[in-house]
DNA sequence: CAGAATCCATTCGGATACTG
DNA sequence: CAGTATCCGAATGGATTCTG
């Protein structure tokens, strides 16, 4: 498969014993593996600028206090920006970043991907091999 | 908790049946959100038949008992696949199932910019933009 | 070697109530 | 409308110990 040992820059690398390129353990991952985070950045993404009732009407089942820890996170993150109007109503939008946008090309696939798979498993009730 | 789309209410959905591609809530998300799970799927991916030793080594912040249920969990979910060698010493095998590997090929490209982010964020020192 | 089992600290996230 | 604050139970994940 593509394999690419990225190009073996020379500065070689102090903590990793030979593999480096795997896996990012901390980071953006971390925070991506929140309940919802990967969601929420999918859910801005399809519907842009999207308003916070919005996308808590899109999350039934999320709780508010859930769902504002994990906008601030992916705001503060720089994967989403958060622009405030002060009207009345106040009206806050979120949106994707330019990183926000780069993620969320990455995760509509897996995404999509995951909806087709529960469905399947749930029609079938059980996963392919066991 | 299964999430039907509730159907029921046909009065003026906002959300059109049409786009239902948004976010699935349960299921295989939830497992990939998981700490580490992501990740592991890639190193499976990448080192392909990998030996619980193997994986281990490549995580060398994650303790056993993370580690095997996060296996446990993506073998019952037909992620990977665990072929064990009744031999002395005993050796397992763990492998991406062809689920798994569609996976993979969704999470690669995640795992390769999530990596990239970090570099530059610590590089920058840097979180937000905008 | 490859884990299972156990115990436990911490974190997470849900419910609820309240505010600018 | 768009949150924040608080409380608390549940889940998570780490350390350690033990085993086939």
């Amino acid at each position: 498969m593509a394999e690419t040992p990225d190009s073996a820059t020379e500065t070689a690398d102090s903590s990793s014993p030979g593999h480096d390129c795997l896996c990012p353990l901390g980071g953006v991952m971390d925070l991506l593996s929140r309940r919802y985070a990967m969601q929420l950045v999918c859910v801005v993404d399809a519907i842009g600028p999207a308003r916070y009732g919005d996308i808590e009407a899109t999350f039934e089942e999320v709780s508010s206090s859930t769902l504002s820890t994990r906008l601030e996170e992916l705001v503060d993150a720089g994967i989403l920006s958060r622009e405030q109007y002060d009207e009345i109503p106040p009206r806050v939008e979120y949106e994707l970043t330019e990183t926000g946008e780069e993620l969320g090309e990455r995760l509509e696939p897996l995404l999509r991907w995951a909806e087709e798979i529960d469905e399947t498993e749930l029609a079938t009730g059980q996963s392919k091999e066991r």
